[in-house]
DNA sequence: GATAATAGGAGTGATATACTCTTATTGAAT
DNA sequence: ATTCAATAAGAGTATATCACTCCTATTATC
């Protein structure tokens, strides 16, 4: 199972763009090569868009900027306001599902992992990651 | 999203009691009281067996017990066999669902924190996780 | 006012999750 | 040998989630 889906995928790949441009975008533009469905993109825009990431405008010359810096947003950002908090276990979330959820030594050690999860990604900036270098030494393959 | 599926919550419960049995229980036994569907254990428990985690033993007085002391057994383990690998993104697994892979500055941060994460998996053991105590200090709520 | 863009919400097809059901097979007790 | 208590394997199913699309505003420029 990915932990990271494709709308946050999208979102990531769309910032990159804004972060590159100075003026607003459209949606059609940051779609552009990207292999991502301008519609789609579009409810994913709208969704930084409320969290104010981006800032948009309408009519002719609209479309979206940046509202914040690439330093100032890091991939846990982007994972929440994209597809909604990660957690570890469902109990977590929706305490109902488990009626041991007050006694139960799992959860314990989950929710040391969760901490650690979300610290890791809100260490990530997008500013790091659109810097870093196309994949130099291979590190990734 | 919750990163462990319910299937590997039900196989955790399933382990911790064959953990403090010491012969044969029948998926019934260890459904019991658990809020979890007895057949649909079975299925669990027969990717358990077959990944070598519990031995079976069929007819009467069968069922299951283990076949690796907890200690042995990582959460990295348990999650893996039952939901399947867990990767940070789709491209990890299924390269072809991106054509930038090979270049992609954002796979490169997130191949770290996979790595991170799975090895934060394997740290905790089931012995570990069945020998605290009963959410001692509150730590989880 | 026409045109070019986004906003919001409802709708859809495919896949995955969380199960159930049916038909073997195996092993212990009688 | 027969019966009965258990698992094995695989097909089947309902619901939810994912990955989108469509439609009807609204807003801003020319």
């Amino acid at each position: 199972m990915a932990i990271i889906k494709r709308e946050t995928d999208y979102a990531v790949r769309a910032l990159r763009k804004l972060a590159g441009a100075d003026d607003f975008v459209s949606v059609s533009v940051l779609a552009e090569g990207e292999d991502v469905p301008a519609i789609f993109l579009r409810k994913i825009m709208q969704r930084l868009n409320r969290a104010g990431m981006v800032q948009s405008r309408q009519g002719p010359f609209g479309g979206y900027r940046l509202n914040v810096a690439p330093e100032d947003i890091t991939l846990l950002d982007v994972v929440e306001t994209v597809q909604g908090p990660l957690v570890m276990n469902e109990c977590f979330v929706e305490p109902e599902v488990c009626r041991r959820t007050e006694f139960c030594p799992v959860r314990v050690r989950l929710a040391e992992l969760q901490v650690e999860l979300n610290a890791r990604l809100a260490e990530v900036t997008l500013g790091e990651v659109f810097s870093a270098e196309p994949a130099g030494e291979g590190a990734a393959r």
